[in-house]
Formats: C-alpha cells, structure tokens, sequence
DNA sequence: GGCATGCTTCGGTTACGGTCGAACTATGCA
DNA sequence: TGCATAGTTCGACCGTAACCGAAGCATGCC
C-alpha cells in the first residue's frame, strides 16, 4: 500500500490555486515579499502567511528576513524544474487557464522560467546553439562543446567561472508553450543575465514574460539565426 | 496574476493521499480493478469510483471496459515520468512515508517504474551500458550506439522493431530511490519484459517491487557488471 | 429467470482546510 | 517616544470534498 516517497504531500502543496499562483509568480525568479504574494495569490496577507508558512514547511520555498520584509523565493532550481515540469504536463492535457488574457501572447514569446529563459525565444536559441554546433544535444542532454565555448566568450561570456559552481552548465528544460526544450542551467541563467545586462531585454512588474527592446530583438535573432 | 498553465488543478488530483496511493500502485504497470485500486488507496469501492472518475476527467487515467471488470491505467507513460519526478523531489525533500516497512528494501533494490526497471538494478544497468558503450549519454540524454544495438540483439532485442514506434528509444527516469538516473522508453520496456521472459524475475503481488530469482541475478549482474 | 459480482450514483454526514477580521509582534523611521 | 508598515497568530466561519451506507445499473454465470 504505502510505498515510496509521499507525493501526496506535496501534491496537495501545489494543489491549491492561491499557493499555485504564488508559486507560479515566484518563477519569475525574483523574490517577492509576503504581501507581493498575497496579491499573487489573490488574497489577504494573513492567509498568505500560513500559505507561506506551509511552502516552507514543505521545503519548497526558502525566506530571507531583510529589515521588515521577508523575501521569499523558490528553495532551489529543483523547485523551478519540477513546476515547469508540471506546467508542462499540464499544458499537454489541454489544461490551460481558461482565460487566455492580453498578456498570454507576451508570455509564450519570452518569459523567464525560474531564472532563464523560456517562451518561443528561449527555445530558439537552444536551437540555434545547437544548430551552430555550439551545443551537442542528445535526447534531453546537453552539453557544451569547444566551439560553443569560444562562441560564447564572443558574446561575453566566461564558462570557466560557471564551471567552478557545483550547478550543471547547460540543462534541458522543457517549455510548456512550445512542448519543446529551451536551456536550463548555469549556462541558461548567464545568458539571460547578459541580454538584461545589455539592455536587449527587461522583466515586467507583476508577470514572468521578458520584454525585448526593438533593438535588442534585432541583435537577438541575428545571434540566434534558425536556418529556414 | 493567472499565468500559464493550470498546474493546481494536477496538484489536487496528485495531492489527496488516496489518489496518490492509486496512481502510485498503477506505477507498477498493470491494469488494476477498481476494487483492486481501492484496496491500494485503503477506502471502499463507492469512494474510489469518485476518485478514480476525476482522475479520469483530469487525464491522468485511462479505462478500459473488459465484462463487468473496468481496468485502469496510467493515461501514458507522460503520466509515470511525471509522477516518478515528483517522487524523485520528495524523496530529495525526505519527505519519505515514516514507516520504512519490510517491504522498502526491495522496494529500493528492483522495482516497476511503470514499465521498466528502476531501483538500484536500474541504476546499475543504465551504468553498465554506457561503461561498455552501449549507450551515449550526454547530461540527461541517452542514445543507442551501433554497438549497442548489437549487444542487444545477443540478449535477444530487436532494437529495429523498437524504432518503429514513435515513442522515444532511451530515455532517461530519475530514479527517487537512488538519485541517478535510470533507462525508460521502449527500450527499458523491452529490456524489463525480457528479464520476464527469461524467468529472471517476476513482479510481485500487491507492490511495485520486483523479485529476481538467485539464477536470474546472478545472470543479471554478469550481463551488466559495475567495474570495480 | 434468478443470483452473484463489479461498479456507479445518490444522500447525508463529517471534517479538514481555506478564508478573513481583529489583535498582536516586530522592524524602521522621525 | 510615537507612528507607520510588514508580517504572524488567533478565532470563528464557511464551503468543499472526502467518506460511507444503501440503492441502482450492468454484466456474467447457471
């Protein structure tokens, strides 16, 4: 009967639609305070906080106290992985939200997924690295090669200091609105972090999509080109 | 606010401890009986039926008539990879069942990862194809070699009839037990089914543990030595 | 037909958990 | 010190959903 590890538990975590939107809000990778939840979630700050209190409990959410506010923010990337993973699914049974909404578009053409990017255009650029030879696929797995490495020293990118952490340098991350991956990993975070760092592209205030600037979805597509 | 997919919805159809307990026996593999599933999730018939129709409604489970029995399975194999993933996370969270119970080290040693083998014996295998260069595997991604396919084919496995069909060859399962990765897809399907055939091993009653015979570990772990 | 088995539907109960108002604690600021 | 803001805890309320007994279908067997 009772075999294995209790997926109840955290299913039920997941489970209500307040600790899912809240949940959901933290992908964007930032953290957000108590009361930013509590409207992520669409209810009061008191029932946020024992929200809260049981995400913690559960180990999927870790709390940072800074003065007054408490910043709280996915537990780890396994954290990322597994809602994305689930959204995924999801998204393959058709269970999308029913109200599509003005930013739906946005969403599927560039959000960021815990802390890279996703979306149309993350998956293009996977592709793209791919394509180029920059990145040597294998059913889900990924891995850098030498000319990937040059590749992205061009673009300002050092892969030996992402090497030293302990986090695997590309990952595969299966998008839910394109049903295909986009890249995950240190590599996939640096990227993203590098298109901010330009200027190419900026978060929203309350939403996961990534908006580029008209120049920096120029330099984009050229960097990343798909061979029609 | 309401971005993307619905994952609440599968949170709460994973998160009742009754559920989970059916969908986990269904890991096993076999079609099971209303009746049977209802044992598993330890309530009576009436109050598995309701279950069992929302797991249907949810697309998580697939039914199939036969006389008066109904016979449920997992909906797909995108169903088993999701709910072992989620069993992965919670064991990392040592969020195990507090009862150990007599059963968990077999559990632990070979079990049913919906339809191929998974535990420390899954792991092994996995490890020992890509040692001999069966198997390529870059991160998480594996790909049959040409020589493994001849080493296959010795063990009795026409991988050419595998590549008919449109589900991946290799793919890789996280296993929750041992951490590391396993072999799924239609490879690890074909594989488990042989290693039946042979009579190396059968299932088990009413778990997802699976029993080598002495002969037939002693074979197992000659065809898929770990180099010390 | 008559009966047993497998499963679903109905009705009513119960309990758990989500919810918010109000009070309380803690931090910061002036 | 006093006030404002951020967050938690308490208490009470309420709704949903899990649960089971009993009845109702459906299938199979004799």
């Amino acid at each position: 009967m009772k075999e294995g590890p209790d997926i109840a538990q955290i299913g039920a975590l997941i489970g209500d639609p307040a600790r899912a939107n809240m949940l959901t809000a933290l992908m964007g990778g930032k953290a957000l305070t108590a009361t930013e939840l509590a409207a992520a979630g669409g209810i009061t700050v008191q029932t946020a906080s024992t929200h809260l209190a049981k995400l913690e409990a559960g180990q999927l959410l870790a709390q940072r106290k800074q003065g007054r506010h408490r910043y709280f923010t996915l537990a780890d990337d396994a954290v990322g992985k597994l809602l994305e993973n689930i959204m995924g699914f999801a998204a393959g049974r058709g269970h999308l939200r029913h109200q599509p909404g003005p930013k739906e578009p946005a969403l599927r053409k560039a959000r960021i997924c815990y802390d890279h990017l996703a979306g149309d255009f993350g998956v293009r650029m996977l592709d793209s690295l791919v394509a180029k030879g920059a990145i040597d696929a294998i059913g889900d797995g990924l891995a850098l090669t030498g000319k990937g490495e040059s590749t992205l020293k061009c673009i300002g990118i050092d892969v030996g200091d992402l090497k030293a952490s302990r986090r695997p340098l590309c990952r595969s991350c299966l998008d839910w609105s394109e049903r295909r991956a986009h890249l995950a990993g240190s590599l996939g975070k640096a990227l993203l972090l590098k298109f901010f760092d330009k200027g190419w592209a900026r978060r929203t205030a309350g939403s996961r999509s990534v908006i580029f600037s008209p120049n920096g979805e120029r330099q984009f597509l050229a960097l990343f080109p798909i061979d029609a």
